[in-house]
RNA sequence: UCCUCAGUAGCUCAAUGGUAGAGCAAGCGGCUGUUAACCGCUAGGUUAUUGGUUCAAAUCCAUUCUGGGGAGCCA
């Protein structure tokens, strides 16, 4: 009895006799030559039948099995510097194949096809080369951030998802029915993962979160995971050096594991191992001269309007593509104005007005992937911004408590999975970065 | 919420006021090195909806719906 092999590991088994249970990917045929793409989640082989090297019914058969049809295949491994499996150089020629389900016809046909028609069959999209090494990456990913948390002594939290309207008052939330009561579904785990620092010094959440935004651009899902790190006794500098070493750990670890799906992906790599320690530092006063000089040497009068901005006011997305096409690193925009950012942050010694708040955006055009800040430790002064921005006092009261026990400097940041995916693999859109995305409009399948 | 583009065969598209068509997919046949193979044949349509203009509408006008891209906001 021949070993059952997943396709990842072919390369163990060269000249063995071997059987691969997966599904038929493609299909392409000469007369009494059939050449079989058959992948079984780990990868995909080229499985070779030739007429005379099988039994004539189980010939035909495989000859008339249509894409997607499930198969268990025996077979020999062969090298072959030519095959462009994944991983390539390996064959598989076909000594017996049974037929789990022929199946019906499959939609997704290797043509094009548009984003409703493939959104709409999500579901059987992600089988598809591409879609499959997007997840795979995003997984890697997944795996990297929690492996450098563990690392560095951090513990995962679980924070709620139902939660009452406590929130950062600024975006708007989904509201949905709590036995007869409202509640809403969580947009941050933070100002759980405050409490969480008093008990645990060292704590992140990782999870979906949830905005009710009417965003319809390609970076932009309804529910979208996020990690939020919060870290006790942790600076503004702290912050920026932890979050640098995170981000860039996790590019060299995709670019360590994924060479295959990256090559997929028709990822440029020598844009990815440019991601090295440090990562250039500019404050919010300092982008603001480099925008007005990019403004200066523009002509398309549509951009040069666009790109109007005035002190206080935060970035758009336009501004943040302008900045980051100066670097070929992820950049930090630190010092942002405190009247366009959140009632938590705490401003910058000696200059009330501007916050110990970052940024950091990423290059090629992909723009905020993370963003931070020092929260405020002292409790008067929290009380003072939450009466400012008319926010409920009783619903605070937990957060203002934390203060009054133990209070400390401390920091954290959200980090965007989708996005941060986006730009490790060059695909435009984050939704193709999340299994089953849910956009403005869009909640099927 | 605003701006903008689109909707024709299962899919991707063509037809710009005058008989709705092609490629792929599907079915049948052929082929020993294919990679989105190729060749021949077969079948496939309420042109998103509703109303209007016209001798005549996929095409022009209006409406509604659905979707794409973007702004604002944000990860």
């Amino acid at each position: 009895m021949s070993q059952t092999v997943r396709i990842q590991n072919i390369a163990q088994h060269v000249g063995q006799t071997i059987i691969i249970k997966g599904w038929l990917y493609a299909k392409t045929g000469k007369g009494r030559l059939q050449f079989l793409q058959i992948r079984d989640g780990s990868g995909i082989v080229q499985g070779v039948m030739f007429k005379p090297n099988l039994p004539k019914e189980v010939f035909d058969a495989g000859k008339r099995l249509s894409q997607e049809s499930s198969i268990i295949v025996t077979g020999t491994v062969k090298e072959d510097k030519r095959a462009k499996g994944i991983p390539k150089g390996y064959e598989l020629d076909i000594t017996d194949l049974k037929i789990v389900q022929v199946a019906e016809d499959y939609p997704i046909t290797p043509k094009e096809h548009g984003i409703e028609f493939l959104m709409d069959n999500r579901h059987l999209w992600i089988r598809s080369r591409k879609q499959w090494a997007i997840l795979r990456v995003r997984a890697v990913v997944m795996q990297s951030l929690r492996q450098w948390l563990h690392e560095h002594g951090y513990l995962e939290m679980s924070t709620p998802i139902f939660t009452p309207s406590v929130g950062e008052g600024t975006t708007t939330l989904f509201k949905t029915d709590y036995f007869g009561e409202p509640i809403y579904l969580a947009q941050t785990g933070q100002l759980y993962n405050e409490a969480n620092i008093f008990s645990f010094g060292k704590v992140y959440c990782f999870g979906p979160t949830f905005r009710a935004e009417k965003s319809k651009t390609r970076r932009h899902m309804t529910e979208f995971w996020m990690l939020e790190p919060e870290t006790a006794y942790q600076d503004l500098d702290g912050l920026m050096e932890m979050i640098e070493q995170i981000v860039s750990y996790t590019v060299a670890q995709c670019l360590e594991r994924c060479q295959d799906e990256l090559e997929i992906l028709e990822r440029d790599l020598t844009k990815l191992k440019q991601i090295t320690l440090p990562f250039p530092r500019i404050s919010y006063d300092e982008a603001l001269e480099k925008l007005a000089d990019i403004r200066n040497n523009i002509q398309d009068h549509e951009l040069k309007k666009l790109l109007e901005i005035e002190w206080g006011s935060d970035f758009g997305s336009p501004h943040e593509t302008e900045l980051t096409k100066l670097y070929d690193k992820p950049v930090f925009v630190y010092g942002y104005p405190s009247q366009c950012t959140a009632f938590y942050m705490e401003p910058w010694d000696d200059r009330p007005e501007v916050s110990k708040s970052i940024d950091l955006l990423a290059p090629e055009g992909y723009g905020e992937i993370v963003g931070g800040s020092e929260r405020i430790s002292d409790p008067e002064l929290l009380l003072e911004r939450i009466r400012h921005d008319n926010l409920p006092e009783e619903a605070f009261k937990w957060y203002i408590e934390l203060r009054k026990f133990g209070s400390v400097p401390h920091s954290g940041f959200g980090l965007g999975l989708g996005r941060t995916v986006a730009w490790i693999c060059g695909v435009r859109h984050v939704r193709e970065t999340n299994p089953y995305p849910r956009t403005l409009g869009r909640v099927y399948p």
